[in-house]
DNA sequence: GTTCCGCATGAATCGATAG
DNA sequence: ACTATCGATTCATGCGGAA
């Protein structure tokens, strides 16, 4: 079976509207963040972002299945000497839109830029907050189990390169070529806190996060098959690794720039994309904004 | 010079309001969380702890010096499958008091040891909440460098002659330039995450924190005779550890057994306790009271 | 072909200097 | 005065050229 990797051209406000009730897994985003990176997105302030961003969690609260996960990698920044509270102030209103915060978890980004300020040191940590419809979820805790000794520290980024060896070994064991390094080790579950380096691999773009934190979270919340959603989709990271797990995917990209990007590398990864998709969502205005190449 | 360590035992609210204006360098606490430990502390429920604890941070503001520091060890609950916001509530609530939030540093639990339940990891996490009256306070960075990681090593000595001359001859790159900078460096800056063994060696008291966290804390925010407070002081652990390097210390706590047993170890420690301080509570305007040898 | 090694770079922030 | 740009800080990764 070939997996999907539906990717639109639009702003994710208009464009989540063409998307179905309770129709996806897993949401994984990463907006921008308040006032930042303004030169791209415009940059929302502050004081905004709550207003801003509560149209499109509504959305977000009706396209996701009952027992789906919404993932929101965020992190307020430092403004006049003092973290911003915007963060909070979301977290509180989307409850009261009906989400259930469930939990949060921390990236712990090894290898932050070096910094040190008068008032301050180098923040290396973000957010990902957890969000749900119900209480009851799909969260497949065996998929992202750690060898024992490392789940301390949680070492994502081996862990990946093994299962994809595993992959191509598919001779059932489930373990493959590398059998040797994990012989004698039990398998833990991990904990609440991610701790992967920042992935500072050039190509033009800089990934906003690393691959192994999406992939982290799509084995924990979705199986093959499932749909996984990025109404923020930058430069792509979250629909690539979704493509590579088998999972099918939705990207929304309001930049030219990225989503031609995104196109080019989804075509030299020989993934599927849906063609089918501008007669689905033709009668609904502009349909050609986002229609995919 | 001996430093002081004076203990108290009562209800913080009430016997904060003997301490002066403007006298303590770091408050550094773990107040009960909410619902938790009840069987000891009566458990404050969790719709009520921002109510309960704002009077309390009212009179911590008014105690602080006006460049200390306030840093708050706490994490919410979670209550029926949800993460409870009055974290976040109390944030936003003790910036209307007047307090600056400026920084939230991470407690990552170097051994948290792996736990799973149906929906949820273990929780390897906590915040640790600074506060401040003003943007301008005191803090000592160099007081908590760590060494330099062991790439440098390597590279500066491969490189550092090179370097050096074409930083003389300033025809290289930055980062040619920079290498000459880090010639016998052999301590940097850290980030906001600190990172811990829990290290519950002690004690009959359910939520002590290991002796680094206060230590880090107590270095990047004090000097030697400078003043730490506790308010919630639980089995001392800041106030000892506070001792050890040289500061003088004030703890409160509501519960006999834990303001006797403290008594004990800061006894056995040879440290220096208040004999007066249960006798003399009558006048509140009268500071000298509590002042210290 | 494999290993080694130099090097550019990234959701940052503050304070100083320049316009 | 008010805004804009610049320099300093110093870690892990992956790439590409060299050995």
């Amino acid at each position: 079976m070939n997996n999907y990797a539906n990717i639109f051209l639009g702003d994710c406000k208009q464009i989540l509207k063409k998307i179905p009730d309770n129709s996806i897994d897993l949401i994984f985003t990463s907006p921008p963040y308040a006032d930042q990176r303004k030169s791209t997105y415009g940059g929302i302030a502050p004081n905004k972002y709550v207003k801003w961003f509560l149209p499109i969690s509504k959305e977000l609260l009706r396209v996701l299945k009952p027992d789906g996960t919404f993932v929101l990698n965020i992190k307020e920044k430092v403004i006049d000497g003092e973290r911003s509270t915007y963060v909070m102030e979301l977290i509180i209103e989307m409850r009261k839109q009906g989400w259930l915060w469930t939990e949060e978890f921390i990236w712990h980004k090894k290898n932050s830029y070096p910094g040190k300020w008068s008032n301050r040191f180098r923040d290396s940590w973000e957010r990902l907050l957890q969000f749900n419809k119900n209480k009851k979820f799909n969260m497949y805790q065996d998929a992202v189990k750690v060898p024992i000794g490392d789940w301390a520290k949680s070492r994502l980024k081996n862990l990946s390169e093994t299962d994809k060896i595993r992959d191509n070994a598919k001779n059932g064991s489930g373990f493959g070529k590398n059998i040797s390094n994990w012989i004698g080790r039990e398998m833990v579950y991990p904990t609440n806190v991610v701790y992967l380096a920042t992935e500072c691999n050039n190509k033009n773009h800089s990934a906003a996060f690393p691959e192994g934190l999406p992939e982290w979270f799509i084995k924990l919340f979705t199986q093959e098959n499932d749909v996984v959603l990025d109404p923020f989709m930058g430069s792509g990271t979250t629909n690539i690794v979704a493509q590579k797990m088998k999972r099918n995917s939705i990207g929304i990209e309001i930049l030219p720039e990225y989503y031609e990007m995104v196109s080019k590398i989804i075509n030299q990864e020989k993934l599927t994309i849906a063609k089918y998709q501008n007669t689905d969502y033709e009668n609904i205005e502009d349909s050609s904004r986002y229609a995919i190449r």
